[in-house]
DNA sequence: CTTTGTGCAAATTCTTTGCACCAAA
DNA sequence: TTTGGTGCAAAGAATTTGCACAAAG
């Protein structure tokens, strides 16, 4: 089975109906684990699929969101960003270069929902940001 | 020693030149701990200070970010919102009335900074979205 | 004076909406 | 067919910018 197919399936587990449009953010958020915000998704994939707009992007985007394939990122006051990886993870952004990067290796515990009087958690996040190191040793 | 004069005295410890309109704007932060948008606070100033703008509003909020007197909250996607309590505490969002609560009574290790490897970080921010009480007592 | 802050209007950016056309079941 | 998806253009909302005037030291 090729990757298209399987990108239909993944979808499908959502209870997204697969199109090609669909397919392709989708396909282009696991390869691109770098939480694009829809300017970049849209740059990238319009190339290849001339006739692709913005609004789909964000059709798109805004049903992965409310089927919970994808999460919506506020890390980012500027734009949103997106990300496929819905298992528990923080995210620190740099500052001074605008990159997301992952932090898988931090303790459970940070992403239990806290049991609050008669509050109904649903999501959780966890956000660091300051300097990168990259940017650090540019100094 | 009055209200205003105390504000004054407080805009100064983060290195802030006060003025009768970023007193105002303190004043009305430290009074409203409603995590009120740029919106909210020219809508509440304005009747006694005909003459303030929003862009005033944004440029003494921008300012008192740079300063770290006022946080702004990354967790209402649509607007950015302001919070004068600086001390570690997280959020919760109410997805159905739009309300943000405090959260102080966390355990005070979910906002230690993480060690990580050439990372530095300056900020945490810990957010929870669901259906709060009275929302959830409406049905 | 000189520097800094304010506020209007315009511009910019991000996102949503209305609607006609297209595609798939 | 009929339903749902796509994409264009326009509208809307949030924020920033340019610039002239006002205020404070």
């Amino acid at each position: 089975m090729n990757n298209y197919m399987q990108i239909h399936k993944y979808l499908k587990q959502f209870d997204i109906k697969p199109s090609v449009q669909r397919t392709a953010v989708m396909e282009y958020l696991l390869a691109h684990k770098t939480h694009p915000t829809i300017e970049e998704i849209y740059a990238s994939l319009s190339p290849q699929m001339p006739t692709l707009s913005k609004t789909t992007i964000y059709n798109t985007l805004n049903l992965f969101v409310d089927k919970g394939a994808v999460l919506q990122l506020a890390i980012d006051e500027k734009n949103a960003r997106y990300d496929a990886d819905i298992s528990d993870h923080a995210h620190f952004m740099c500052n001074s270069c605008g990159k997301v990067y992952d932090l898988f290796s931090l303790n459970k515990e940070l992403f239990k929902k806290p049991a609050l009087e008669g509050f109904d958690i649903n999501s959780v996040e966890i956000s660091y940001s300051g300097i990168c190191s990259s940017c650090k040793n540019l100094n």
